[in-house]
DNA sequence: TCATTGATTGAGTGTATACTCATTGACTAC
DNA sequence: GTAGTCAATGAGTATACACTCAATCAATGA
């Protein structure tokens, strides 16, 4: 039964919720205080820690329902498109429009505490071994010579990563990850390019 | 004169700073206090304020003398090797000896004070620059298709810096850079290679 | 109707931190 | 020899932070 009681009760944790999330991706999870998101949803300090017992909790809280969208999303475009540059540009399309969350991510995951991190990287291991699949599916032979897949997977992630974090370097307006997008998956279709495919 | 005065204070000076950077390059710049070094440097903790007048002072020197002794070995390097790719192989296994302290800064950078981030995005602007020229004159073409210079440069950089984020978690016994350093330059190589000298 | 429940409050607690300053006493200069 | 200088001291200050808890009062249910 939803008592009025208890209706009030999830709409404050909602509202400290959301202020919460609005105010980390402006200003990242470590800088904003518990008091200040207090003030800014417009209820008492001691409110917030009804609803979340730490403020590790409400980070956490935070972080895990964002990751759960994308998990979601990206189990999506796998199942849509075998061809593995097409997905890649989904995939970046998608961190682009993610962009404030994974450059706080990005920038402030070495500050998380171990158990975060570690449930951080591994859902970020799980990605990557899904498009190394899909990769060695789509472009199905391994050469001798020149680039290993495992190092084409590193380096698309790896200049994601890079691009999050130098996003205040470039203080431009709009996403950067659009912005290299292209130049991103050129270098990758370039290191793909010099093994042929078996298949037509 | 070098009363004995001036040498005593030269010398508690001396081993602040060097404790300072010891335990900079050990845990951060930013999770160690003022108070903390000076207990390990032996020291009152006032004493650190006589020397240097904030910690942000204390950080600004430890960060540049390290980074002015790095100019000076890469600008030795430059001199002597118009080989882009052994220039690139020197670098990175300098940067795998000083390891600790390019790994603190790569992951502290987002919340260095907006001068100092300055300063040192400045700094590694440069260096890439000179990448950049030696790259070109020693490959001295550009292709219409393929990638570009800047963008082998710019992943060059990249991957570098993400190896450096990730070091804690390839939590491993010596230098993260060095285990990675064939496949970085083997990938360079393999982006370069598309592209055919002009000069034999 | 009214005793009970429980969401909310905000002043208060504890702790960590950078930085200060009156005091001390060894060194310096005359 | 001695007055003055100054590096060194460490208890003290100011501030910021996460978190607590007795008090409040509207909603609930008998």
């Amino acid at each position: 039964m939803a008592t009025k009681r208890k209706q009030q009760k999830a709409f404050t944790r909602r509202i400290i919720f959301e202020t919460a999330k609005e105010m980390f991706l402006q200003r990242g999870f470590i800088s904003v205080s518990t008091a200040e998101i207090a003030r800014e949803a417009g209820v008492a300090h001691g409110t917030l820690f009804v609803h979340f017992p730490t403020r590790e909790d409400l980070v956490l809280d935070v972080v895990d329902s964002e990751m759960e969208q994308a998990q979601r999303r990206i189990d999506g475009m796998m199942e849509e498109s075998a061809d593995f540059i097409k997905l890649a540009g989904k995939y970046l399309e998608f961190v682009s429009e993610h962009e404030a969350f994974y450059a706080q991510l990005a920038k402030e995951l070495p500050f998380f505490s171990p158990e975060m991190r570690d449930k951080i990287i591994f859902r970020q291991a799980i990605v990557q071994m899904q498009f190394l699949d899909i990769m060695k599916s789509d472009f199905p032979c391994d050469r001798k010579n020149g680039t290993r897949f495992e190092d084409v997977v590193r380096h698309f992630f790896g200049m994601l990563h890079y691009y999050l974090c130098m996003k205040d370097a470039y203080n431009q307006e709009g996403s950067t990850v659009a912005r290299f997008k292209d130049s991103l998956l050129n270098t990758i279709q370039t290191l793909l390019g010099t093994c042929k495919r078996d298949q037509p």
